[in-house]
RNA sequence: GCCUUGGUGGCGGAAUUGGUAGACGCGCUGGAUUCAAAAUCCAGUUUCUUCGGAAGUGUGGGUUCGAUUCCCACCCAAGGUACCA
């Protein structure tokens, strides 16, 4: 009656599947509960044991609810258009639907190899165009609307064109580009079809603007910033420049305060709440315009010390400021240029991180004090980054550290503005205290009055306006890449159009060659397919573009977010046809109770599905405004690599501890090859490699060869990743699933190391045992002990807590400590031992069921209910009390839980350890804390 | 640089509201069993020690009868930093 868990996990798994245990129904009486995992993408590499961590984690919460009594909705599915499948077609020619095909097929194997209790009938895929026509859809409504700030909603722009009509824009407040002129309404409807278009554009929620890109000339496309390393292209080394592009966008900044706003509603960590703050960066200030001398020109600035306005000595603007052109003098045009020019090699990031060098240009233009009139020299630098508010500052260096180290830099004035404040040093960034001097009406006020009465004169003057800004900013939607959404857009004279619903899916065309083509445009337009033919409403061949019916459609695909901004409504209702989701799979289900997945999506796919999310509901499609009503992030799991160390030019390996002071090469080496005790396979790995095939080593004394180690991020190319099915196949999947528990809390990065996996899977054949009696499967029908109902209960409570507040290493102990008991009680109770098999079932499923049905049970032991804690097992009459001598336990002493604090003291006090202790000193003080400590000082 | 998280034995980690630091597991040491090994079981395992004790949770301060826990400053590591997912 061995544990044999390769038997019992391939049984279970197979039954859960046939009777599709857990598929879960859009209607029940039960109260629904929504737990999801982060969408995973399906990488070539397949899983390694770092992906299953939060689904484990999950898979136990969502199990847990079950036998709470939930309706749960636990589905899984894929991301699965992305860069990496791009890059391998690029690299193979081999189209990037097989390879993202094969590679979920080998992802799907893994996952129902660990014992997920996932509703597979509503597996989505994002690249399927069943899915992607509602992504596209979602797209058009976002076209389709305008943001209404008064209303603070988004708004369908048939009702904007009505308002134009009616009253033209100057009284409408809407979220819209910056350059937008003031109309009537007669001037409105006036206008030609097409000025209409370009003028709705500068509206809508998803429009076309130049933006700023990383591009690399030699590989002819955009790069992310992940694949620039120092500055070059990660492939090839080639240089990459900043340049303006036309591209889609999102107005997400029109939403940025109700995203604000809504992470006060929802359960999310304070940390993970703080980056979405961060980021969406709220700022209250105002907007201050600068003339420029000697023309027409003005530049807009934001400040959030419009006080300190006085203290202005120059103004900064980024180097791709469009005004700089236009008014550097003939005289600085040659350092201006290089300095741009030399700009545009930095990237965004650099130029943050980098404060220590300071360096810009004077661009000989002189802006005019809006209350002084004295002229103010504008100069450009790299510190002020062109997509950052309005693009340029007003420099106040004696209240702004960066503008006075630009101004010690530049020998640029610095006038002192604030009463009793040393600036011979540093600049003055407090506020609270400060007192305003040198500033004509804000002499002698304090910051907050300064502040007010600044923002009022600058409206009086029409100089400027009380604002709010926000750090965040629109995001751009384009990518110039093949494995994406394809835009469900056709251009007319260049301006967008939308295809109607009915025609959609437009899929993704068939191309030659995955790369850009050789006029620098994306990899879509090596299609020969891809025109728009209006009349019959298909994609038709390129020739057939005339401009009159057949017009060109859009080469840029969407971004990996796109799809995954929306993807938990999808399972709610995943086959759906008609619509993304019914309404009433909609009302039921919700949003998502119980998210789980990792921090790095903080501010990137969180963020962009609470904007789909609000868009949606404010169109009407959802009645939620949330899309996860909590969320809990999994730490990663990371690799412990092998290090071999060849002799520097030779084929030589040096044991590690032989290293003496010769220069060494460190070689990644397969960690299959490397046993507990870092002992390298020295055969394996001269095969691994011809290279190695003839390579010496020098071992240690015993003969063996010890590799270095060190913990890096999980990965192929560093030869670190532990795949789960191997541990399956040599542990079982209830092994795996408490054993990453086990690891240390969900949330912390923590190395992976095999060698602690031989605990867990003791533990489980432990538990096994307790239910074999003389080598048969069989427990007492008797009354359990005392103890042993103790244990239980103290498990049943500590275990709930513990699942309820996510601790799921804790609680694998606590199952440790609890087995560890009943079988030095010898407990072989059904009384216990049932209620045990329930108790574990979310962590270890399959070992569950299969005792669950030795113990005579018919049925899943899913259907069955969580075991209740009793309190009245675990009344306990006496308590150990530590005592301790100046905050530290010397000894301890057995006391009646019921002792009042005197007689506590003076038993305490009359004990000879006590006397020992204290070795006739007289104690100053003595603080019982009935049921906690003893503390004696003196 | 900025934002977020973390730092406790040889290792992963535990420690309700400030109240016995090192639970549980690995590893290691010794023993039992075995022809032997695996497996299993038992005991020990923070460090130093003059064997009385003493020190100890990244570093330095502070609050407190008492700090891994609270406060201040610093050091180090990981994640994010807007086109990786």
């Amino acid at each position: 009656m061995n544990y044999n868990f390769n038997e019992i996990e391939a049984k279970w798994q197979k039954y859960w599947a046939e009777n599709q245990t857990f598929k879960a129904s859009n209607s029940s009486d039960k109260p629904k509960y929504y737990v999801l995992d982060m969408f995973p993408y399906p990488s070539g590499a397949g899983l390694h044991v770092g992906h299953p961590l939060g689904y484990i984690a999950s898979d136990i919460y969502a199990r847990y609810k079950r036998h709470k009594g939930f309706n749960v909705l636990h589905p899984q599915g894929y991301d699965s258009f992305g860069l990496p499948a791009e890059q391998y077609a690029i690299q193979t020619g081999q189209h990037p639907a097989i390879t993202t095909k094969d590679n979920i097929a080998r992802y799907r194997e893994q996952l129902d190899k660990i014992g997920f209790s996932f509703d597979w009938s509503r597996e989505v895929r994002t690249s399927n165009p069943e899915y992607y026509k509602w992504t596209q859809w979602i797209f058009i409504q976002l076209f389709e609307s305008w943001y209404d700030l008064e209303a603070d909603k988004s708004r369908p722009v048939s009702e904007l064109q009505e308002i134009f009509a009616a009253e033209g824009n100057t009284r409408i407040k809407a979220a819209c580009d910056d350059d937008v002129e003031d109309f009537s309404a007669e001037v409105w409807n006036k206008f030609s079809s097409e000025e209409k278009q370009r003028i709705l554009l500068k509206y809508r929620l998803t429009y076309l603007a130049e933006t700023e890109v990383n591009w690399c000339p030699q590989l002819g496309t955009v790069l992310a910033n992940d694949e620039i390393v120092n500055g070059v292209s990660e492939r090839g080394g080639y240089p990459v420049i900043r340049k303006k592009m036309t591209q889609w966008s999102m107005r997400i900044s029109a939403f940025a305060e109700r995203l604000l706003k809504g992470l006060e509603d929802i359960d999310w960590t304070e940390s993970l709440k703080e980056s979405q703050r961060n980021w969406i960066g709220k700022s209250v200030g105002a907007h201050v315009d600068f003339k420029i001398q000697g023309t027409d020109h003005k530049v807009g600035v934001f400040t959030t010390r419009p006080d300190t306005i006085f203290g202005v000595t120059f103004m900064t603007l980024a180097p791709e400021h469009e005004l700089v052109k236009e008014i550097t003098t003939d005289a600085q045009k040659e350092e201006v240029e290089a300095y741009i020019e030399a700009t545009a090699k930095r990237s965004e990031r650099e130029r943050m991180a980098d404060v220590k060098t300071i360096s810009g240009a004077f661009t000989g233009a002189y802006a005019e004090h809006p209350f002084t009139k004295e002229p103010v020299p504008i100069w450009i630098g790299d510190y002020v980054l062109a997509g950052y508010g309005t693009g340029a500052v007003m420099a106040v260096p004696c209240g702004d550290q960066r503008d006075y180290d630009f101004a010690k830099h530049f020998e640029i004035p610095i006038k002192d503005i604030f009463e009793n404040a040393d600036i011979s040093e540093e600049a003055h960034s407090g506020k609270e205290g400060t007192v305003i001097a040198n500033s004509d009406f804000l002499n002698g006020l304090e910051y907050k009055e300064a502040l007010q009465k600044a923002i009022l004169k600058l409206e009086e003057i029409g100089a400027g306006y009380g604002k709010t800004n926000y750090r965040l900013r629109d995001a751009v939607f384009s990518r110039q890449r093949y494995w994406g959404e394809p835009f469900p857009v056709y251009y007319v004279n260049g301006l967008p159009q939308m295809i109607d619903l009915e025609h959609l899916p437009l899929h993704l065309p068939e191309v030659e060659k995955y790369l850009p083509t050789e006029t620098g445009e994306p990899p879509l337009g090596n299609a020969t397919d891809w025109a728009w033919d209006t009349a019959a409403n298909k994609v038709v061949s390129n020739d057939k573009i005339d401009d009159e019916t057949v017009f060109p459609l859009e080469l840029n695909t969407m971004p990996g977010w796109a799809g995954s901004s929306w993807y938990l409504f999808r399972y709610m209702d995943a086959g759906n046809g008609d619509v993304f989701a019914s309404e009433e799979a909609l009302d039921y289900w919700e949003n998502v109770d119980l998210y789980i997945g990792g921090s790095e999506h903080a501010t990137g796919h969180l963020l962009y599905s609470r904007f789909w999310t609000k868009f949606l509901k404010d169109r009407g499609h959802l009645k939620v405004e949330e899309p996860f009503k909590k969320l809990i992030n999994q730490g990663m799991i990371l690799g412990t690599s092998a290090f071999v160390y060849r002799l520097e030019g030779e084929n030589k390996f040096v044991s590690k501890s032989l290293i003496d002071g010769e220069s060494v090469q460190p070689i990644h080496a397969p960690v299959a090859f490397v046993n507990s005790s870092d002992e390298l396979d020295v055969e394996a790995f001269k095969n691994w490699r011809p290279e190695f095939k003839d390579a010496e080593f020098i071992t240690e004394e015993g003969g063996a060869y010890v590799v270095g180690r060190e913990v890096e991020k999980m990965s192929k190319s560093k030869y670190n990743v532990v795949n789960p099915d191997d541990i399956c196949e040599d542990f079982g999947a209830d092994t795996l699933r408490m054993y990453e528990m086990f690891l240390g809390p969900i949330d912390q990065a923590k190395p992976w190391n095999t060698a602690g996996i031989t605990g867990v899977h003791s533990f489980l054949k432990k538990l096994w045992k307790l239910y074999i009696k003389n080598d048969q499967f069989e427990v007492s029908e008797e009354k359990a002990s005392a103890d042993s109902l103790k244990t239980l209960h103290k498990t049943i409570k500590k275990v709930t807590e513990d699942i309820e507040n996510f601790s799921f290493n804790t609680s694998v102990s606590t199952f440790m400590i609890c087995v560890n008991e009943l079988n030095a009680q010898k407990c072989n109770s059904r009384e216990v031992l049932e209620l045990l098999a329930v108790l574990i079932a979310p962590y270890a499923p399959h070992i569950a069921e299969e005792l669950w049905s030795k113990l005579g049970h018919s049925e899943s032991i899913s259907t069955a209910s969580y075991p209740e804690f009793e309190e009245k097992f675990l009344v306990e009459s006496t308590k150990n009390y530590p005592i301790s001598f100046n905050g530290k336990m010397r000894f301890t002493m057995e006391l009646p839980m019921d002792m009042s604090k005197d007689e506590i003291e003076k038993t305490v006090m009359a004990d000879e350890r006590t006397q020992k202790q204290l070795d006739r000193r007289t104690p100053k003080k003595v603080i019982v804390v009935p049921g906690k400590i003893v503390n004696i000082v003196g």
